[in-house]
DNA sequence: TTAGCTTCTGAATGTCATTTTCAATATCCT
DNA sequence: AGGATATTGAAAATGACATTCAGAAGCTAA
């Protein structure tokens, strides 16, 4: 089942209602660059649609994390970002921290040992986050 | 060198100065359970020492950040919390969604995969984090 | 030891992302 | 369509953190 179809029937199931904003935003949010800010994303839909507010983005991007739809992500830059999610293509992330560049990567090997250390502890992982901090090759050489 | 004396070298050599109660939020901060928060540290130190300042216990949280004995951890719940680091004694950790549980583990084969996958991006690693999220074993008892 | 310069402290205030409020508006169900 | 209920957007509130500033404290050199 695509996003739109699980957004449109959380908001069913929850007895929420589909209005126009939620549509607009919805799409451009799938529809182009990830890691979005709410900033972002405000910025972004102003050109198209001047009168939708940013609280309204906001909650909105809330509630598609809300729906699995999306995550929220964390790089410690004070802002909260959003990223539309496929399901089952789970993936963690490199962030330069000169120049912002996100690269994603998956390694399953990663993944397993994440498993057995939380089993260790008795731990039952419902998420987790790895996130790789430093310089991408750009910024490297610029000695940035 | 133990903390105590990185601190007071980073101190001389920044032309700080040292402050009774720089001296007591690091002993406090050294003394118990890692993990503080700003505001647990300042609640705690408050009882023994009511006339502190806030910011004077952040600014000085931040202060050890700074010269390396301690790092700044972000578990998404809206709080920074400080940690006294131990020279080359890197950990990750596994945090209860429900308790607060906070534990830690190391697994080297993990941290060769992280180098492997920078190197693959040509990205120069600084710093990563690693944390899974879920119920630790009494919360998971309690279906929490 | 003390003068004099610099840093520090703590209370108050500012900042910024995020969240909430609320009155007007839109949606949905019958 | 009518009416209950959710949503919207502007504005205000919140909360963690950062900054300001005047008085206090630490440091250094004579
Ligand atoms: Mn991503
Ligand atoms: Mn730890
Ligand atoms: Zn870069
Ligand atoms: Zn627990």
């Amino acid at each position: 089942m695509d996003r739109i179809s699980v957004f449109n029937e959380y908001v069913r199931r929850k007895g929420l209602k589909n209005t126009n904003q939620r549509m607009v935003i919805l799409e451009t949010f799938l529809g182009s660059k990830s890691h979005y800010s709410t900033e972002d994303l405000y910025m972004k839909l102003r050109k198209e649609y001047p009168k939708i507010g940013y609280a309204t983005v906001h909650r909105t991007l809330k509630l598609f994390a809300e729906c699995g739809i999306a995550i929220e992500l964390n790089f410690g830059d004070g802002q909260t970002r959003f990223e539309p999610l496929i399901a089952d293509q789970h993936h963690d992330h490199l962030v330069c921290t000169s120049c912002g560049l996100i690269v994603e990567f998956t390694e399953t090997r990663i993944e397993r040992l994440q498993e057995q250390i939380a089993s260790q502890y008795n731990f039952k992982i419902e998420r987790h986050r790895h996130e790789l901090y430093g310089l991408c090759s750009d910024c490297a050489k610029k000695q940035g």
